[in-house]
DNA sequence: CTTAGTTGGTGTACGCCGTACACCTGAAGC
DNA sequence: GCTTCAGGTGTACGGCGTACACCAACTAAG
């Protein structure tokens, strides 16, 4: 009886419940999710969780390692591959569905990306993926080559750099008279663009350079390569032209 | 006569001549590859030109501009593309140009691909790009869906992200003994990328993880997407169900 | 019940960063 | 010869990551 309000008048007094490494990360994920990584800092962090910066530093050794931790909180998020089924079909639902776990965290790309330590979740979602290969019967040498090609795709990036053609040229808050102006001078300078902006602009039927269906290009350059896998598979494809598995077969 | 040697003095007293942007992106430009992007400060580099911070920022505005100044400084290097050559000759050699041109600048790659707005010089690249695909017949539909699937490879890049996939566990500086346990560790934890760790060990025939063969693996994805790209275009691939183009022809 | 040790939050301080703003200087144009 | 003004300077501010010393509260041993 007297112990149990002590701890509830603690709560209360200050909400914060003790800190751990989980809980630091989570912290850290769902404020990225909310600021953008751009502002995510251990001060801001820290004061997220009403504790000082240097606090954090009981949990995490620095701000690399806070990234990696974040990293693999949503790494592990992604499904388990599907079982009993090929394998091109057991690729795509796992890269399918590992875009939709790390779409809820558009910082996750860049962050991936720039880690150069692989974490263990990291790992095991990278052998679980050549695991399906090697399952289907590819060999090791062509799985590998293979995980190459699909790189930043296995975890359901589309390559960025060619989002929206015409957008990006149509500067923040301009008057529409001069958008268009910007606009025909951006068709004479680069005039296949402007004809990809305009095919793509009757396509959706909306305003030139209106942006383009990610999840559709996505897929698009994902079965392109998975036709590619499955046509190199099956006549044997080998790097190695001494094994001459190629010439033999195909 | 007068004038003259009062110049020359000038320079010898003090080194610098006048500052403009285009000597201030040069040496962004030489510094970055010097010391590594993360390094290039502001104040980093207006030390290596022999003038105070501030002084930068009467040739670029602000940081972001001097990063966007850079990239189009690379950019510009890359050779115009090939004349006379069907369109799967030209954008591969258009592309291992890029890819040349790039690799001298480590950093470029990641600069490039954290720019949001385009800059002329991109612009232009990916513009001369598109029209490679044009002028070799592909509709405009198929060239756009096209270059997304290129993606950051049309720049020469290989996606990063699967690096050597032993090498990152071997951290730094561990004795021999250690380094072995941990790979027999990791060959447990993680089958199957040993599977493909020893396989790609035996082809270059050094140690395991001893890392790939960049420009083999770039390659080899580059082609996959030729291929297909060729295969679309050759039976007429739309990405609109309602031409039929598809169904038609092929 | 004391006491020593450990775990985790605190406070202060340092050296970096980008850059706003006021200032100065030397060359160019009237 | 005076003005103008582009371009280099100096100072200052608020932010960052984090080293280091400290301290509070819990745990375990005596």
């Amino acid at each position: 009886m007297e112990r149990v309000p002590e701890v509830t008048e603690k709560l209360e007094v200050d909400q914060r419940v003790r800190l751990n490494r989980d809980r630091v990360l989570r912290a850290a994920v769902s404020l990225a999710d909310d600021i953008g990584i751009d502002w995510l800092s251990m001060r801001r962090l820290a004061q997220e969780l009403r504790v000082v910066p240097m606090a954090l530093y009981k949990h995490v050794s620095n701000k690399e390692e806070l990234l990696d931790g974040m990293v693999e909180a949503v790494v592990a998020e992604i499904d388990p591959p599907a079982a009993g089924v090929d394998w091109k079909s057991a690729v795509r639902l796992r890269v399918l569905s590992a875009r939709h776990s790390l779409q809820r965290h558009p910082w996750a790309r860049r962050v991936l990306e720039s880690r150069t330590t692989k974490t263990p979740a990291v790992l095991a979602y990278m052998d679980s993926f050549i695991g399906i290969f090697l399952a289907g019967g590819f060999s090791a040498d062509l799985a590998h080559h293979v995980m190459h090609a699909l790189g930043g795709r296995m975890w359901g990036f589309t390559q960025e750099l060619f989002e929206d053609p015409a957008a990006p040229v149509g500067q923040a808050a301009m008057p529409p008279a001069i958008q268009d102006v910007t606009l025909q001078q951006m068709a004479q300078l680069y005039p296949n663009i402007a004809v990809i902006a305009a095919s793509s602009a009757h396509d959706n039927a909306s305003v030139v350079g209106q942006g383009c269906d990610d999840q559709f290009e996505f897929e698009f350059a994902l079965d392109l390569l998975l036709d590619g896998f499955e046509r190199l598979h099956r006549q044997g494809w080998s790097s190695r032209p001494r094994d001459a598995r190629q010439r033999a077969d195909g």
